[in-house]
DNA sequence: GTTCCCGGATTGTAGGACAATATTGTTAGA
DNA sequence: TCTAACAATATTGTCCTACAATCCGGGAAC
């Protein structure tokens, strides 16, 4: 009954690839050829074909037919559009949520500390990583994998703003008290104040982004 | 400028599976292997398993490792959880469409004759036709390419019901009627009315599918 | 009837080949 | 010098073959 889930080698490049991605070591509008990712991983083209179909459906990349791919990059209005679709559907993870996390709310409250300890330490990193498990925790909790999953993809897409955003102290103070009233109407049961604070701060970050000078999009 | 787009063998090979899907061929469920999809038609298995994943990132087929691709099929709950998710979205599309549609509605309102035309006339599969073009000038109208394809896939999950649903002439009628409200809301340029309309538009016909007996769905 | 094992079918991956296309570099001309 | 045409090169798109890994169905043994 439990098998050992062995992961196809095209699995294997596309989590190692997106790792790279997100770590930095592959930088947002570089090229990738198939050639050389298939030799540097020991796998044949074919595999790191498939790698790339999985991570361009997840957003990570983008292809251009004849082209190859290239780790994603962004415009402005594509980072509206998505903020706009993000907005939407965590408003309804977090709605969903609500009555789970009231039942049992320690995690929530373990990345609240954790973020508050971040913002008091000063510690961005810290900060940028309990945010991320933050957003997270209620897609997991609802149980709609189909919203999850959509959720997962959204925010890989965004993966490049890791290191960019809340640079600024000013900022972080109001992304967390924007958190914190989403733990506060959560605590409260009151779902409709939870929604709404979370849209709230969706919008805010989106707007926060925004402010970034242009050579962190891609053209128009 | 205006380079002669030439679609791949694979994009050719996935747009014919599509069709099959939805034009009822290929029943849910049913295995496609890649050896004779590839003989079929005249492409090599390479681009049979490049189309078989696009598909499966569109949500129209289903994959398991070592077992090859089927024909999606839903469960109940993934029903629910879809309708959900496309709740929150469409509404989000409609909201934002009501400015646009409220200045231009002549294709909004020629639907919307055409689907009582059909109603009048009984013709199921006019208004079915009608019904999917309705739904999708909202993503259309509005400039917002992610929240369009979002949609566009989550659609594509609900090819299978096209020929089961709205068999009862009452739920046509009442179909229709909230299809009223709904345009009724945009030509009076009232966002959230709209915005409401449309939401209960897509929690009844959530419920309306539900009715279906279990054989319509995968087992849980 | 259940379990074990086998053989056939299908997928997963490698590797090579070559045409189609894009990119770059070079040369000729204004 | 800049530009345009062209040639050389690199990369992708697709096909092919091969074979190991895995799954599936059926028969043998218990």
């Amino acid at each position: 009954m439990t098998e050992r889930d062995t992961l196809s080698t095209a699995q294997q490049v596309a989590s190692a690839i997106a790792q790279a991605v997100r770590g930095g070591h592959l930088v947002p509008g570089q090229r990738l050829t198939e050639a050389e990712l298939a030799s540097r991983h020991g796998v044949s083209r074919s595999s790191v074909r498939e790698a790339f179909q999985r991570l361009t459906a997840d957003r990570l990349l983008a292809f251009e037919p004849h082209r190859g791919v290239t780790v994603r990059r962004l415009s402005r209005k594509e980072v509206d559009d998505l903020f706009a679709v993000r907005g939407a559907l965590e408003t309804l993870a977090v709605g969903l949520a609500v009555p789970v996390l009231r039942a049992s709310p320690a995690r929530l409250l373990a990345l609240q500390a954790e973020m508050d300890d971040a913002v008091a330490a000063n510690d961005m990193t810290k900060f940028s990583n309990a945010n991320t498990r933050f957003h997270a925790l209620f897609p997991e909790v609802i149980d709609n994998a189909l919203l999850a999953e959509t959720l997962t993809r959204l925010s890989n897409s965004l993966y490049w703003l890791q290191f960019r955003m809340l640079v600024d102290r000013q900022d972080v103070f109001a992304s967390n008290a924007e958190h914190r009233r989403i733990v506060e109407a959560v605590l409260a049961d009151d779902r409709l104040s939870a929604e709404m604070a979370i849209r709230e701060h969706i919008i805010a970050s989106g707007a926060l982004i925004q402010r970034l000078s242009d050579d962190h999009f891609a053209p128009a």
